[in-house]
DNA sequence: ACGGCATATTGATGAATATCGATACACCTA
DNA sequence: TAGGTGTATCGATATTCATCAATATGCCGT
């Protein structure tokens, strides 16, 4: 027997993901509209908002972007989750959905498992 | 006085964000890293892999992907710091770092306050 | 040294995306 | 009703990205 058999990687019996694909859809999605700068510094200025809400006409300066992209970004995050609208007269209110943040930082922990360093020890060769 | 005046959006001193742009774009990078199906799928492949850790030809099949572009998403989890490499042999063992996922989480909830519902409380209309 | 295997890198390609200008829509005021 | 303003949508474009085939690199056993 040689060294390499002993060292093998693909040896032993694959452990399923504790991820199904379309949990890893929905959080990627989730996480896919985090990974931008600008819908960052959004969630943050609306965060720091009076009473926690801002308007487009807030948010297009601080970011020098136009009204348009603005109002795309606000989209993706409103149909991610993190957002909710509230028109009053002209205006666009936008304020965070509070437990959306924290829920995507609790189903990493809880659901999936990925931040317990369980992987040494849940597995133990059976 | 119109009553436009008194809901007007922009009447308010602009409160600058609690986010930095240079922090948004480091967050944006980390979050971007995860918003990917396979590469949620990679973490959780690893992290229920013996002893914690998995190499790419334990990787391939249950994702269907080609070697390299499982190679690439590797290297994007590695760069983003949420997996290390360890050569053993003509193989490579990836392993997730520990403190990662956890530490976006809490840098999310502290460093940005995005997840306390300060926004209402913070503000306090002067 | 040579051949074989696991992995990393390169080049190319099609799809997704961020951005803008132009335009459409909704609401308010005169 | 008409004009003005704030916001959303549409079309177009340049960039980024996910994926693959081909190739390079590195390690092992003969």
């Amino acid at each position: 027997m040689s060294a390499a058999e002993d060292l093998a990687c693909c040896t032993s019996p694959p452990q399923p993901p504790r991820l199904e694909s379309e949990s890893a859809a929905e959080l990627a999605a989730r996480f896919k509209a985090l990974g931008d700068p600008n819908r960052l510094m959004l969630l943050s200025l609306i965060a720091a908002g009076e009473n926690g809400e801002a308007c487009v006409c807030d948010l297009t300066e601080p970011l020098n972007l136009g009204q348009p992209t603005v109002s795309h970004h606000l989209k993706i995050l409103m149909d991610a989750g993190f957002l909710t609208r509230q028109r009053r007269g002209t205006w666009s209110y936008y304020s965070l959905v509070p437990a959306a943040l924290a829920g995507l930082c609790h189903q990493l922990c809880s659901d999936t498992d990925l931040l317990t360093e369980s992987g040494a020890e849940r597995t133990p060769r059976g």
